[in-house]
DNA sequence: GTTCCCTACAAATGGACCAC
DNA sequence: GTGGTCCATTTGTAGGGAAC
């Protein structure tokens, strides 16, 4: 059976700040320190739920939740000299306990007054980006793949999604494992909340009880009728249980009663059966004896039998 | 505090255009 | 003719603000 899937690096090529960038996870763990407005947050809290489901939204984009950011601007500022600037994101999992790699990210293309244009791939070979595998170009300077470019790189080992939603849906199927995509959904807000900067400012019952309602499934009555049918089962097999145990109790009353009885019993049979082996030993001693005497007596009639036969011979003489 | 409306943006789709 | 690119349009979503 295969291990889990582990986040074990994340990377950033030709996006915001960073021409090309790797950041390692340990143990599926990343801990990243440095000071106010350095860019933790942007950087790992906002990049991160973007790679699991691939949304753009500003909203998403910002780790304080507001649309002043889109993501066009991570790649040109206003006041960019550049007209077009091409980067990748990419998060590559690692299996626990195997060197078996799959790694998932996007390629965004940011041109001055055009629309983002954006793909999905997602590399399926094992092969590892930085090490056999190249997001650019390297002629005189690096130059990040197109859409086009990266589909021939890829040929047979990976995919390349249009759609976010299929990129989205890859990941839950390969990563994930949620049964819908919904569940996935909600999976990844729950992240988003929880990756609120300064959660802990606020933290008060009704703060967490509202994060945990906007982020959690709803439960609806087909959900709860179950549960509500396992309760009721298991508070009849409390009364069953209940009146069993009684019964066992009774049941157990009756039998030391009855062991009682059936001990005295035994004792009388038994010994009444002592009695009669000694009577019976008595008897056969007595039998015994007066078998011994018919023999003697026997022997004595013979004898005297014989006797009288001499005097009868000698009467006659 | 809730509801409604407006705005901004991303996603998806389809058509026009162009190169091969 | 086919495939790729670009662009416009529609739809969906979420935030912000006004009205109640």
């Amino acid at each position: 059976m295969n291990s889990r899937w582990q986040a074990n690096k994340i990377g950033l090529i030709n996006f915001w700040y960073y021409d090309e960038q790797e950041f390692s996870f340990i143990k599926g763990r990343m801990l990243l320190r440095g000071s106010n407005g350095s860019g933790k947050s942007v950087t790992m809290q906002s990049v991160v739920p973007l790679l699991l489901d691939g949304n753009m939204s500003p909203e998403r984009l910002d780790p304080f939740g507001s649309r002043d950011r889109k993501m066009s601007s991570y790649l040109l500022e206003e006041d960019d000299e550049r007209e077009e600037r091409t980067g990748y994101l990419y998060l590559e999992f690692k299996r626990q306990e195997s060197d078996t790699y799959l790694t998932v990210g996007m390629g965004i293309r940011a041109r001055k007054g055009k629309p983002l244009d954006k793909w999905y791939f997602a590399i399926k070979d094992g092969s590892r980006i930085g090490k056999d595998f190249f997001l650019y170009k390297e002629t005189s300077e690096k130059v990040t793949l197109s859409k086009r470019q990266l589909e021939n790189q890829l040929k047979t080992g990976g995919e390349v999604f249009d759609r976010q939603v299929e990129y989205m849906e890859f990941i839950n199927r390969e990563i994930f494992g949620f049964e819908t995509i919904e569940e996935y959904k909600e999976m990844i807000d729950l992240l988003i909340q929880l990756r609120t900067p300064k959660l802990s400012k606020d933290f008060k019952p009704s703060v967490i009880n509202d994060i945990l309602s906007n982020s959690l499934q709803p439960l609806y009555d087909e959900d709860l009728r179950p549960m509500s049918e396992a309760i009721e089962n298991m508070d009849t097999m409390t009364s069953n249980l209940k009146s069993r145990e009684e019964g066992r109790q009774a049941a157990g009353k009756i039998y030391r009663v009855y062991d009682k009885y059936n001990r005295l019993l035994l004792f009388e049979k038994a010994k009444n059966l002592d009695e009669g082996e000694r009577e019976l030993l008595t008897i056969k001693r007595q039998k015994s004896e007066a078998y011994t005497l018919l023999e003697s007596c026997k022997e004595q009639v013979a004898r005297l039998e014989s006797e009288q036969m001499e005097l009868d011979t000698k009467k006659k003489l």
